[in-house]
DNA sequence: TTGAAAGCGCTAACAC
DNA sequence: GTGTTAGCGCTTTCAA
């Protein structure tokens, strides 16, 4: 079952009846070969099942043709990001290996990167959320971009125009009549967490609104501490009609808290997301957020990647990238709301509170 | 900012004023160095930030310490299951390159491990649901390990034990009071599905219930599967209790369209599913389910794996490992149910049903 | 258009 | 203990 080996350039040559180099050539496609001659050698390459040894093209300093990416698997869009970054790279005849990143056991990035030089042309870092990273990565031999992380990034950079989508989601619930928008933040050490807060502070004094500190949560932008917060949230006494959660995983969790206090989503409070995760259109009730251009972000990177390889040295590129609004199920005008509340005061409980069980 | 290059062995062999060999053989932690000259190497090394390059080692026939993964990103619990052996790995000093799958436009699996093979020192292939993919595998020149497919495997695998995980799906319903029990199959390429559908039939037969063909209905383990086959079994005139989903995803389908039919789960239909995957504890109703072990299959395959890379050439063996039953809320006695239906029925009483609801 | 030689960074096998 | 030699599979350089 095991054959001995894979054939060897060199037995190709041989059994092509040419030099080495006139085999290297005729598989790398270069010039320098006859017609005749390369037809043939490329037609015993394959019959004899030859595949180029990457390791040993790496170690002249060639091309290896393959695309390092660094990513935290268990991150929520981490995996649609990763399987659009594989698709454009394998259309320009690229492979891409990950690197998957612990949780909390890190080891330097900088060793990290090194490791994936010696085998890829250049990497694709999706940073973590915990990011002392691209100090450690300074070093790096090889062309390096980032996704996910804002301006700062002295690499060239691919990320969502996090700023931008912050402001349609809150314009959305604006716009739906909500005047108490509460905003539950994500982690401040990325720059996404902290473009989405600046929108929701922005829009708010754009609209005249009051802006209210109670009302701005800190989160981390997990499950966990999107539940915390709604609970803080709702313990307040002029309790918000509307909240915006940095991302998707944290506004479920507030969904989840919203539901256990026995108010409904969106009949009592309205929520907004971000990211548009997979699930967002499947759980109930389906989510109202802000689409991360994926596709876009995958296929930008690693055309910006590519392009650095190729020697085009793009000076520190950043490339933003415009997000969407999505509007489903978990947003509603607050009229409705309103109408509610009078009927409840005026008490014709009755419809109103049927209204609420369902 | 981009050093010249990092330095190479030589290099630090020449600073420490000892030869090449010397210096590999106190990196490598191999015996014939003097403890004094050993200490210099290694503090030299480290000064110079010496990193061994991986490449050259492989072109050697050396270990590169690299393990390689094959793996489909998208498939939910995958991400788990990586980040369990990439932390079993490192723990052993190896660290783990993940090649991403891509969903349809697969390229001969052959190829992959191949290019794998170039850097790893051996590779654990997590197959796919569709998979002709054994067979391409076959010539392999390096070991490999497999992961999720059953016992037909040519390769040393590791798996859960699928048949094990339904019957306690299934008894679990059963011991609730359920007698009318349905069952949504997986894709039946895979030994796990095929595993757990034996296990409904064999249950049933076990527990001398009566197998009706029109309760197992045909999915392939996507929610909208689940969802559809829901769908044909609340037409059925005798509409099942209970149903066992192959995966929690296709549950979670068949969840959604038991609610659109204005039922509930668990007061009108139990659902148990297959994986609890993460979502399955949080999403509403938590999810009953049959846990795989996926952190000791994690452990399982790439311990196998070494041993293999280590030359124990363990003859193709195949490791099963143990399911649990996690009980949530999407389950509940039949009983419940049945006084229920009495109350509709206005007092149709029947003697043996009430005994089974125990 | 072709081929021979040198060497990428490392290790295995053999000297001393 | 230590160093020297050869070579892994390939590409780059240079010569024919």
């Amino acid at each position: 079952m095991m054959k001995r080996h894979y054939p060897t350039l060199a037995e190709v040559a041989k059994v092509a009846g040419v030099s080495l180099m006139t085999a290297s050539r005729a598989i790398n496609n270069r010039p320098g070969v006859s017609p005749e001659k390369r037809e043939d050698i490329l037609r015993i390459a394959d019959e004899m099942g030859y595949v180029a040894n990457r390791a040993a093209q790496k170690l002249t300093g060639a091309r290896t043709r393959i695309i390092g990416v660094v990513a935290e698997l268990h991150t929520p869009f981490t995996s649609d990001l990763l399987l659009g970054m594989g698709a454009v790279a394998r259309a320009a005849d690229y492979e891409m290996l990950v690197y998957s990143l612990p949780v909390c056991d890190r080891r330097p990035p900088h060793s990290i990167i090194e490791m994936l030089r010696q085998i890829a042309d250049g990497v694709i870092v999706i940073l973590p959320y915990e990011s002392d990273y691209l100090e450690s990565m300074a070093t790096a031999h090889i062309p390096v971009v980032t996704i996910e992380q804002g301006i700062e990034s002295a690499f060239p950079s691919v990320t969502a125009d996090n700023y931008q989508g912050g402001c349609s989601a809150l314009r959305h619930l604006i716009e739906l009549g909500h005047r108490r928008i509460a905003f539950i933040s994500g982690n401040d050490r990325l720059t996404s967490a902290r473009d989405r807060r600046r929108a929701y502070r922005d829009v708010l004094a754009q609209a005249r609104l009051p802006y209210d500190p109670a009302l701005e949560v800190d989160g981390d932008f997990l499950r966990k501490s999107g539940f915390e917060a709604a609970q803080k949230l709702l313990a307040l006494d002029d309790r918000p009609t509307a909240i915006f959660a940095a991302n998707d995983t944290s506004a479920y969790g507030a969904i989840a808290a919203i539901r256990e206090a026995g108010l409904s989503v969106p009949g009592d409070i309205s929520v907004v997301g971000f990211d548009d995760i997979p699930i967002a259109s499947q759980l109930h009730p389906q989510l109202t957020t802000i689409r991360q251009p994926l596709q876009q972000m995958a296929r930008a990177s690693v055309n910006l990647l590519l392009a650095l390889i190729a020697g085009l040295d793009a000076p520190s590129e950043q490339i933003v990238l415009p997000t969407q609004l999505i509007v489903r199920e978990s947003t509603t005008p607050l009229k409705a709301k309103r109408k509610k509340e009078e009927a409840v005061k005026m008490g014709v409980a009755s419809v109103g509170t049927a209204n609420l069980a369902r």
